[in-house]
DNA sequence: CTGAAAGCGCTTACAG
DNA sequence: CTGAAAGCGCTTACAG
């Protein structure tokens, strides 16, 4: 593939590389270029079609205008949503985005991380395994820009952008109360994540007070998640004789949903859910479902921004970068 | 960012840049340097922790070893199961992945291409809106890989791997006239995509003789689908008194679904329908909706493999490369 | 207002 | 078995 470089344009229109380069990234007037030149070079490198070879450029100004991000899966909507968000924000800054998914594996996390690294990539964007630190510690340490994004280490000292999940299911439970319930259980992942701990801390806290029962707390494990959290329901309703479920992830809330149906109880009468995260289908099924609500759009927006300011950072503004978004109700039917 | 470099090491050990090279490529032996000799780079390389600067080789090797995939949104989830497995078979063959996405938009694809073919991307694969065969001739004419997948431009003559999308409506129209069914509707998109023209001529080829009727057949704006599809089912039900009905794809099924649980019919009993592309929630939903599935790991495959033929091309082998990939029916309860 | 030249960090054909 | 040197296609400090 013969490609258009700089130096045919040069030939072409008789002058240096050097102006033409100037020219061509719009660095003419501030070089004071001939306006009549620099209209010649432009003509020319339209007509010719040129496209500056990027990697040329990159190797010279030393930025590859790229980003990492790295998620556990794409098709967790959740992630899919922030993903969609930061590429089109990315795109923006003039960034293109290089995707890596991990699928909480912490080996395939690492390779990822060692791999961006090498292809020169700008900054990093990650929603770890949270169990990468050293490797997180070393790039950024190096001076490679890194945002955590929705897990975070919560004993290193790097920028993450997170949502507050205490809070968050704090105001799951507050719903339920308010809607009347008495007796409300909660089935949660065996997941070992800040994000997770805090939803349950949150959740046991709220409930304080009221008929508190551990057996109303189910952890399921998140390998046969689908299974257990059917059993969870189950016991939930039929031994503990919950009024309300306060599912720890989305598609929790799914499947308990479907165990729910089948069940001869009055739903969302009897029992009534609320799920934390939000879900395409909730808002579709009959009843639509009550959802916490994280806000995809701040965390990618934050989550860019932060990741901006270290990239563009002037050496002394070092900013100890943290933000915790809030998420909000969406009350629905359930 | 301080990093190691290849003339680092090469001072390091007292060799040249050409010897530390070719070890560090794995091409030691093959340039039959002295094994001590390796033993000392490499442990030297290893101890400096040098990674290689991927922008620096890349533009010496004229391949950047990365890939573009574009497609039209990646919260959907079939092109977000697509988008891992690419993503997946790109990392084993030592591509990374660069993502764009769409949102239908011709324009934003047409930027997408330009700045991934600056980027000097290696090859790009993309479920283009249909409305760009110019750009992609243009691109792919100048010697970048391109393959076309999910969607393609029949009339071009560019490597694609598509769906039998005919054979798929078939398919489901087929199950349902095999459960009994023989009132059969269709709730369709009016996209101008050949996918979806190729599905309705499916469905009209395989009810044919069957109490055929044209009011069976309801094209949906894509801009309101949920609430013209509620519709659409409403009016096959109450007006068509169908007791079947093939949704064009999966989010269509799903706001059909919402409604016909609304209504007083016996679902699946009297109403029983199937699904254009499988979703996730379809096995959780009790019944479990019975769908068509689509090979997405097989599209994935096909295509990677298409892209990495052209890519690896030997002059004179030029492959009229394409495929047609079959879809399968899941059949579950409805 | 414009250009010659060095440099970014690699790879590789050629030479010995 | 190893190295000097050119080259990939840009950018930019310096000079005039």
């Amino acid at each position: 593939m013969k490609r258009v470089s700089l130096d045919m344009i040069a030939k072409e229109v008789n002058l240096s590389k050097t102006t033409v380069s100037m020219v061509l990234n719009g660095k003419g007037d501030l070089h004071k270029i001939n306006p009549d030149t620099q209209a010649l070079i432009l003509s020319v490198a339209k007509r010719l079609k040129f496209r500056p070879n990027m990697i040329a450029r990159n190797l010279s100004t030393g930025s590859s205008k790229t980003l990492a991000l790295i998620v556990p899966r794409i098709i967790d909507t959740y992630y899919g949503l922030i993903a969609e968000s930061i590429e089109q924000l990315s795109l923006k800054l003039g960034y293109q985005v290089l995707l890596g998914t991990t699928h909480e594996d912490p080996v395939k996390e690492k390779e990822l991380l060692l791999t961006f690294e090498a292809q020169q990539v700008d900054g990093i964007l990650i929603a770890s395994t949270q169990h990468n630190l050293e490797d997180i510690k070393t790039i950024s340490d190096a001076g490679l820009p890194v945002v955590l994004f929705d897990r975070h280490y919560p004993e290193a000292d790097l920028p993450y952008v997170v949502v507050d999940n205490y809070l968050g299911a704090q105001k799951l439970v507050k719903h339920l109360i308010e809607s009347g319930r008495k007796n409300i259980g909660y089935v949660g992942l065996n997941l070992d994540l800040t994000a997770i701990k805090d939803r349950q801390r949150g959740f046991e806290n709220a409930i304080e007070g009221r008929a508190k029962d551990s057996n109303n707390l189910k952890i399921v494990d998140h390998q046969h998640a689908k299974s257990d959290c059917r059993k969870a329901v189950e016991e939930l309703i039929l031994n503990q004789g919950v009024d309300g479920i306060v599912f720890e992830t989305h598609y929790l809330a799914l499947y308990g949903i479907a165990k729910i149906r089948e069940m001869e109880v009055d739903y969302p009468g009897a029992v009534s859910i609320a799920s934390f995260g939000d879900h395409e289908v909730f808002s579709i099924f009959r009843p639509e479902v009550t959802a916490l609500v994280l806000p995809v759009e701040q965390i990618a927006q934050n989550s860019i921004d932060m990741l901006m300011r270290q990239i563009e950072n002037k050496p002394g503004d070092d900013p100890h970068l943290n933000k915790i978004v809030e998420p909000s109700m969406k009350v629905r039917n359930t």
